[in-house]
DNA sequence: ATGAAAGCGCTAACAA
DNA sequence: TTGTTAGCGCTTTCAT
């Protein structure tokens, strides 16, 4: 590996000089930088990072921390953060959670063995505060982005779950469903929490009532498995006037599942069953729009929160916290339709 | 920043049993061991990598340089590959160079300092050999993932484009399509190269006519724009007897910019034109399988990608190359039909 | 404008 | 079994 003394010794000046040119600085005689600036380009000589890390305490390189990659919500926050990151200077260290806090343990652990500057991260539940905290106690600034953990002091970046699902169920109540299930996540991530939240107070205000036997909550690690199917099965098999018209999927994976059980089970969506759900499902989209959606600014959040980080490492202004929550878009498309109510609401004629 | 120095004055031992203990080294008395381990635990000591790379010149790191991780088949090999790496104790870089050969050659810097162990990429062209060179001058295993460039010496995991083309073409053949047109990546990409040899083969072996004015390039990095439309229309505005009956799009971007195309020009897929393209189109078809692909283990291609790649990190049998072709699923599905032919072949009666 | 010395956190090599 | 010394590649500090 070459170094600056190789560099230094072929253009006969000392270590210290090559330093001073590689790093830009002044005072330097320009017939001096030129020798050094030919002897590096000939050995291909290229600073080594851990030397300097060692030195200046940073790494230029941040921790990304999400659930799935291969998800596309996530993959488009990856590409924001990425793209903000390396425009900055920064390197991005990738992770896959798969909503697992062990593995999110380890590569908390991995994160802080490399030493990274800051870290962005998708928490898979709310146990991960304390996990959290060991990056604190390490002085190394955390974002939070898409999912909130109660209790977390800091930047975050989230999509509006509470809106979105108000807009979502108001929708389908303008369209005469009185009868609509919420298949949910997980209630310790805090989307859930939200989404389930705006479709409960969505449905008071429009004095529809709340019934229980229409909540279900699916585990992320799960959705591949029948979970989906089993709870809509049990939906579609319910007394004819308790049988929900809509089902609120709380994502785009769920949808899916939702989609594809509906389908096993011999019936068409919107025709027997209108569906909405949280995120885009790409790239159908684009020629085909199907999905009746609240779509999340995913690649804008990844954005935004490696500039709040980008702030906290570089220790600009230190505001307080910013709290960043981002309006979803609704896109009303093919997947819920206009039905005649089967009941009269509370107040109506 | 807690040291070993830190944990020696803690523990009353010497920074090196401090060292020992952290490298599980054999000899170390179970009654030191355990002191050291306490000063850790309590002061929430981790070892910095930084300072192990200066040493032992391995930073466990690898670089994994993509086009672009929001294309669901790249973000399949990132999975694949992010997982295999952490299994064997190593970290991940993560690119996204957008086809930009500039771009790709400031990613390729970024990993060149960061000092990572090696390198799995999928070069934006041919071009991007020279800019490899530079790893393999600095002792940098290189493995090639989904693209292969003529004189490249080392390990490669590819698709077979040319046996997908061929079973895809002769698919359409089959069906009654003699007018098949390819919309292709461009050539200074082996898989594009790869996906018209198969074509043209196909063609010419069924002794059907081989018409330039089927074939057309379209650069991955204008894909939103209206490239593909232009196209489209092209074909379709062509004299009724030379219009294609069917589209080969080279991939699912490309396909779904044909689609998009298609239907703004009033037509339908497969009534009035049948299209296949290469890669999955995810996750519609989930629950609405409707493009006839040929899909590739892109999972798979990054986990044995990374095997291969840690081989050569570590050293350990180096045997000489490995080219790794993986044979692409055919699955036949709506976008494809059958159609009488509107001419015979050469030969048929 | 340039150089020498010291040290970042760690470990290899040797010594005790 | 444990400790001492030196040095990985670089930069900070202080000379010159």
């Amino acid at each position: 590996m070459v170094t600056i003394y190789d560099i230094a010794k072929k253009a006969n000046v000392s270590p210290m000089t090559v330093s001073r040119v590689i790093n830009n600085a002044p005072n330097i005689r320009n017939k001096t930088r030129e020798k050094v600036e030919i002897a590096i380009k000939e050995l291909g000589y290229i600073p080594n990072s851990a030397a300097r890390s060692l030195i200046s305490n940073q790494t230029k390189t941040l921790g990304l921390i999400l659930t799935d990659i291969s998800n596309p919500f996530f993959s488009k926050i990856a590409r924001g953060a990425e793209d903000a990151a390396v425009q900055m200077g920064y390197r991005v260290l990738m992770s896959n959670t798969d909503e697992d806090s062990e593995k999110e343990i380890n590569y908390i652990d991995m994160m802080l063995s490399a030493r990274v500057d800051g870290v962005l991260i998708a928490p898979t539940s709310d146990k991960t505060l304390e996990q959290i905290e060991r990056f604190k106690r390490h002085h190394i600034p955390v974002v939070l982005i898409d999912r909130l953990i109660e209790g977390f002091t800091g930047d975050y970046v989230l999509g509006d779950s509470y809106e979105g699902s108000r807009k979502l169920v108001e929708h389908l109540i303008d369209n005469g469903h009185h009868n609509i299930a919420l298949i949910n996540g997980p209630s310790n991530v805090s989307t859930a929490r939200e989404r389930k939240r705006g479709y409960i107070e969505t449905l008071k205000l429009n004095d529809l009532p709340v019934y229980e036997h229409y909540i279900s909550e699916i585990d992320y690690r799960n959705i591949e498995e029948d979970s989906a199917k089993i709870i809509v099965d049990r939906l579609i098999r319910s007394e004819p006037e308790k049988r929900p018209t809509a089902i609120f999927a709380a994502n785009n994976f769920i949808a899916i599942s939702v989609m594809k059980a509906v389908k096993e089970l011999g019936l068409q969506v919107p025709k027997d069953i209108s569906v909405v759900c949280f995120d885009e499902v790409e790239p159908v989209v684009y020629f085909d729009p199907f999905f009746t959606v609240a779509a999340q600014p995913a690649n804008e959040m990844g954005k935004i929160g490696i500039q709040f980080l980008m702030e906290r490492v570089e220790q600009k202004q230190v505001i307080s916290q910013r709290k960043v929550v981002l309006p979803p878009d609704i896109h009303i498309r093919k997947s819920t339709r206009k039905i005649n109510s089967r009941f009269s609401r509370k107040g109506e004629t």
